[in-house]
DNA sequence: CGTAAAATTGAGCTGTCTCAATCAATGTGG
DNA sequence: CCACATTGATTGAGACAGCTCAATTTTACG
């Protein structure tokens, strides 16, 4: 049985890969099923600590990196140093389906908490798209995914307030960890600071802070011990549009 | 000689269907060389008037559309009546990437001036990206360009001033054009009202204009007949930071 | 030439920022 | 396991970038 190629069973608990996972994105394009259609990929497991930039901008990359555990964030850098969030990368996914055609990183990837990566080799997962069109379009709609998110961010960053952008953010990271199965009881795991809420929002840790305050008083959420609970979702909602 | 399909040879200018055109997606996805490689598309052009909706929220659609002549802007409009811009379309362009992948629209389509756009069918376009794997990776870099540009606005809107935001999207606009050879002389077309501008960069017509008016106090651009000319490019990209 | 759409200007207002200080939590070396 | 060091959260006071409202002028167009 020289099959599988021998994959750790430890150390990837979200990955597909070793085991009954819930890495979204192997979900997503439809890698978890018969297992010899798995592409080869590179076996090696990177872990990162938390708060480093994990991948620079302009680096270039000969894998296609998901992240299998912790949080990261895309993000892109000022000159003045202030930094703007693209995109929270919960465990399981994706870190931005542009690497799946190019190799050249033009954001910055930032983690969150500590955690771990996987890379697929870029030439044999593109093969494997080209052999499944069930896999093509799968990729293709975890494009879409990514970028309909944008389109949100940049309606919520050009049109909408910081209350509404605040709750929606935090209504959206509730959905998105709810759909990989990752809700604990009545709260979701949530290791942003203030300082990724302000940089993901376009506003300044401060206010955010003032926001949250807002929001705790009026008993719609509860943050605390890096877990977030939301006790009113109808209200909170509410506060998005 | 039945090879080519019958095109009128007019009304579609910037469209490489129809002449030696300079029509940017269709380049991009190397469609105008050896003229057989065409995929077989819907020849009929639609006309579209300025200022409507010409595809709606929600709507599905059998074609790929690419402007053949005109402006329009990709827009998510909010309940209470503003309105984002997330994209400019300029001739030729592709309206957006996702569509190739997708029947379903999620935002809206405005168009700016009037004009007119051809659909492909999206059947047969997704077999010619089968076929030949080099317009894959075309289609995939106007996607890359895309979603790059997404990300630029979320970083302006979220991280600059009014200031920087307003003369980024001058310049940008620029660049564009010149790349796909529509500079005139020494101006653009520039059919954008103020109002686009607003909703493109998340300010107020009246507070686009008191910027607009800055810039032209200082010397460094003048907008008249519909025309944009930039009389000091190095000055005005000094304000985009 | 009249009418509607767009641009311009002014006055005042407010949402969000800056600065600054304090307090709480988390992590680290000894 | 403590004491310190660092990072993050909280709060207050004042400032200002960009908004609203409203009126007027200019431009575009049938």
């Amino acid at each position: 049985m020289t099959l599988p190629p021998p994959v750790p069973k430890s150390g990837c608990p979200n990955c597909i890969l070793v085991g009954r996972g819930l890495c979204g994105f192997l979900f997503d394009i439809g890698l978890d099923q018969p297992f010899p259609d798995l592409p080869p990929i590179s076996q090696k497991q990177v872990e990162f600590a938390a708060r480093r930039t994990i991948f620079h901008r302009n680096q270039v990359l000969d894998g296609v990196p998901v992240i299998c555990d912790g949080w990261a964030a895309a993000t892109i850098k000022l000159s003045d140093g202030s930094r703007q969030i693209l995109s929270f990368i919960l465990p399981g996914e994706l870190v931005t389906s542009r690497l799946v055609f190019e190799s050249q990183l033009d954001v910055s990837i930032d983690s969150i908490t500590n955690g771990s990566y996987r890379s697929f080799d870029r030439k044999q997962l593109r093969a494997a798209i080209d052999r499944s069109p069930q896999t093509f379009d799968r990729i293709m709609s975890a494009y879409s995914t990514e970028s309909r998110r944008a389109d949100q961010l940049i309606t919520a960053l050009g049109r909408r307030s910081a209350v509404e952008r605040v709750a929606g953010l935090l209504v959206d990271l509730w959905d998105r960890l709810d759909r990989l199965g990752k809700i604990e009881g009545d709260s979701i795991e949530f290791p942003l600071r203030q300082t990724h809420i302000a940089d993901a929002t376009g506003l300044t840790t401060v206010y955010v802070n003032k926001v949250l305050a807002e929001f705790r008083n009026d008993g719609l959420i509860d943050i605390s011990d890096r877990h977030l609970q939301i006790l009113d979702m109808t209200q909170l909602q509410r506060q998005v549009n």
